[in-house]
RNA sequence: GGUUUCGUAGUGUAGUGGUUAGCACUCCAGACUUUGAAUCUGGCGACCUGGGUUCGAAUCCCUGCGAGACCUCCA
């Protein structure tokens, strides 16, 4: 199993050597049970000398074991003396042991400061324990004396800690609480009763609290999703350990001189890049790539690269490339510079043909059957002269496609298939969306990917967590060609429910004419979610919101994205009214021909004194109101209207119906009767929207809506179970309903002036986006999302 | 199956050994309301399990359990 190959020897490690350390029989077990581990505990207690110790003793030596920093190993035997001659005593000291150790790494150890570091012969007396507490009660006597015994004792012994990283904790403690007990005399009721929660800062008064809003204004400020990043210059430990099948360890790290002539070029300024390969449409997904790539380097004041990833032509387009260069802007971030892993093609074929003369890359003719059993291939140790040469007709287009790759010369017999020769060339005779048909051999991301970040100086390679197991080839090709390495760190891939955010799937949804075309709205790529009406900046808050973390076993639901797109379309969207199914409403007590100019608010806080709050809104003899806001049995909870009952027409008036029409059918409502209230007395419980005719006989403006649900009935289509190999069980969970499209709605007239790009609320429906489709002769619009409806939750029936 | 990552309110997260475990959304209750919207007030609600280390563990170490991802001449 794994140790196997990570160059350990099976370790006869007993039980009871370890309980003859002093350890906790369930911790020796559980120690037994992992190889490393033991392993481990093997070596320490070898390098200790004894086979018996003391508890405390044996408790340090296990927790170097487990804790051991694997940069430093050449010193675990120096460290080892200072714990078993007792210099080394207690687990603070180890701890900053083990800190200083993993900055020295395998460099020299200097034993002055390091004795210095972790406090080696050090004696705090129990005197100056003693006063060092009374200085600090005396500091905090304030706060002691207002919370007596609910005072945070773990913070008073920090700071007596922080005078005293070496004196005895316990000691401490015991003192404190002596001195307090002095101090503050029995405990009385109120010491023992348990503080209640309170909201921090809360203000009792509302004078108060506006006070407090103004104070407390940034505190998103102090949560910034990038602190966690290193600095640039930090980039000389160890990034990953590359086991061999032979013993062998790489310990993958910048050398001083490497990472001074790298800080030298960047100015040690954060760069990073955005990396999409231009072989489609860009999703949500990506969005939270940019937001992580592009906003590190901001906030650092430092440079990102857009960079297409452009190594394998088949599926690569000119149009993806135009497209990418867009959205990217649109969604608000600059490049430092566009550039194009196929700028450096020549440069990484230099780089392939010096490991080929280093004996670390050769020609290989072997197609994936008969690569399974781990074996070398029979051409791995082929001469170098034979690599280059056939590596040379490669690249001359001698050879033919699939027929010799180059293969990196990793390990065959390693214990994770990520360094099983990974291919770094392969022949395609594709002509390249943006470097022509000079080349006929293409490189792979593994081998190009790293190099080109190389290139480029990148200080953090970010990328999401499927690519975490290739870290060891990564790092392989730096190391083998001794090249400066980036700090690299995954992120979790963002999923959300009843959507689908691979780019083969939306390939195929788009190319199967599933939906129409990239830019459906119902899709989750960034120019279907344009052209719903989801600004830059939702999509932005929306992934700020989520934070970027490594729990990958999560589903985003899709409502969260629309609670952004409300958050913030509460405050842009102008408001303005539409009837979707438009009910013919006869105002009987309205004399014909009569038109009522009114105003329409365009924002509900709008300032009530300006004229530009407003729109016009006719107010005539036949208004069309919502078919739904109609219904012949009126429930309790039902506000709408119904036969003999009123409701209020927004921005207008009272209405109260008289009379119904019915249709051919008698189920059917052809139109109904009702008169106003022109003196607004009566306070109708209901608020319709409706849309007039704008002078007598003249039909409203006619516009075309369409609605979107969910693309997809399962929360997670794309995890459906899948017995067929070509897997189209999540083609099936296709919401047929997805869309739908109202062609005759009524509008109010002012939206005759909107044009692609408005977004608006249309009372009560949600807000709506015009979309490209629209022409001068027919205004069409999309539905963003549509408003937070609790009819039903709170107030509602149950 | 192998490799690997991740487990903090219902959801997403903050938390670098000492906090009354913070925030946002959801949910619940109320106020206001010419959008069953918005806004405002209050509330419910969490450290996966077991051990160890420590004066002190959500935090460090190990076990177990659970969930996800990857195993291409794709990136």
């Amino acid at each position: 199993m794994g140790t196997g190959g990570k160059g350990y020897k099976p370790p006869a490690l007993q039980l009871e050597k370890l309980l003859a350390l002093g350890l906790d029989q369930r911790t020796a077990e559980n120690a037994l049970v992992n190889s490393k581990v033991t392993a481990n505990l093997a070596a320490v207690i070898a390098e200790a000398g004894i086979s018996w110790c003391d508890k405390s003793v044996g408790n340090l030596l296990y927790a170097v074991a487990t804790k051991y920093p694997n940069n430093a190993l050449v010193h675990r035997p120096a460290l080892i003396d200072y714990i078993v001659s007792m210099k080394i005593k207690n687990p603070a000291q180890l701890d900053a042991a083990l800190s200083f150790l993993t900055n020295v790494g395998p460099d020299p150890l200097d034993t002055g400061k390091f004795e210095e570091a972790c406090g080696v012969g050090v004696v705090v007396s129990i005197e100056e324990i003693h006063s060092t507490v009374t200085k600090v009660l005396h500091e905090n006597m304030e706060a002691i004396l207002e919370q007596r015994y609910h005072i945070n004792v773990g913070n008073l012994c920090g700071q007596v800690r922080k005078r005293h990283p070496w004196g005895d904790a316990k000691a401490t403690k015991e003192e404190i609480e002596k001195r307090l007990a002095e101090i503050l005399g029995p405990k009385t009721e109120a010491d023992n009763v348990k503080p209640v929660k309170t909201k921090k800062g809360k203000p009792a008064k509302s004078e108060e609290k506006k006070v407090a809003v103004a104070t407390v204004a940034p505190p998103s400020e102090d949560l910034n999703p990038y602190s966690h990043f290193p600095e640039p210059a930090e980039n000389n430990k160890v990034h990953t350990e590359i086991f061999f099948s032979d013993g062998n360890i790489w310990r993958a790290h910048n050398t001083k001189e490497i990472l001074e002539k790298h800080l030298m070029a960047t100015g040690g300024k954060v760069t990073t890049r955005f990396p999409p390969e231009p072989n489609g449409y860009l999703h949500i997904g990506h969005a939270k790539a940019m937001f992580i790539d592009f906003g590190l380097a901001k906030e650092r004041n430092g440079y990102c690269y857009l960079r297409f990833d452009d190594t394998n032509p088949e599926a690569e387009k000119k149009e993806y490339i135009d497209h990418i260069q867009e959205i990217v802007h649109w969604l608000g971030w600059e490049p430092y510079k566009v550039t194009y892993t196929s700028d450096y093609f020549q440069a990484l074929y230099e780089h392939a043909v010096e490991l080929i003369q280093k004996g670390l890359a050769y020609v290989d003719h072997q197609i994936k059957e008969g690569r399974e059993n781990n074996l070398d291939s029979p051409w791995r140790d082929r001469p170098i002269e034979e690599s280059l040469k056939l590596f040379e007709d490669m690249r001359r287009g001698l050879i033919a496609e699939g027929a010799a790759t180059l293969r990196m010369k990793q390990d065959m017999q390693n214990d994770t298939r990520n360094m099983y020769d990974l291919i770094a060339y392969r022949v395609k005779f594709t002509p390249h969306p943006h470097a022509g048909d000079k080349w006929c051999i293409y490189p792979s991301y593994d081998y190009a990917h790293c190099m080109v970040d190389s290139f480029e100086n990148i200080t953090h390679s970010l990328c999401t967590l499927e690519f975490d197991v290739r870290r060891p080839s990564y790092y392989w090709v730096l190391v083998a060609l001794g090249l400066y390495q980036p700090y690299v760190w995954e992120y979790s891939r963002l999923n959300i429910s009843h959507n689908i955010m691979s780019k083969r799937k939306l390939n195929r949804l788009v190319t199967e004419k599933w939906v129409d075309g990239w830019d459906d709205p119902r899709l989750l790529t960034l120019a279907g979610l344009r052209r719903r009406g989801v600004s830059a900046a939702t999509i932005n808050s929306f992934i700020r919101g989520m934070g970027i973390t490594r729990c990958d076993n999560s589903l985003i639901p899709f409502e969260r994205l629309e609670y952004h797109i409300r958050e913030e379309l509460n405050k842009t969207a102008s408001r303005a009214m539409v009837v979707l199914h438009p009910l013919k409403v006869v105002i009987t007590n309205l004399e014909d021909g009569k038109v009522i100019d009114l105003d329409g608010k365009k924002w509900p806080d709008a300032p009530a004194d300006e004229a530009s709050s407003y729109y016009k809104v006719p107010f005539s003899r036949t208004v069309y109101i919502e078919k739904t806001d109609f219904r012949l049995e009126d429930p309790k909870d039902y506000y709408g209207l119904a036969p003999g009952k009123s409701a209020l027409l927004r921005y207008a008036f009272p209405i109260k119906c008289t009379e119904v029409i019915h249709g051919d059918n008698p189920d059917d409502i052809g139109e109904i009767r009702a008169e106003y209230d022109p003196s607004k007395t009566s306070k109708p419980k209901g608020v319709l929207h409706w849309v007039a005719e704008p002078a007598p006989g003249v039909e409203p403006l006619k516009v075309e809506i369409r609605l979107f649900e969910k693309l997809f009935l399962s929360e997670n289509p794309a995890g459906l179970e899948d017995k067929e190999p070509e897997g189209t069980a999540w083609l099936r969970d296709l919401n047929p309903h997805s869309k739908e499209v109202v062609k005759g709605a009524y509008a109010v007239p002012s939206l005759a002036a909107a044009v692609v790009g408005n977004k608006f609320q249309f009372e009560r429906l949600g807000y709506f986006a015009v979309d490209t489709d629209s022409t001068p002769e027919k205004l069409v619009f999309n539905r963003t999302v549509t408003l937070r409806d609790s009819y039903g939750k709170a107030g509602g029936p149950r």
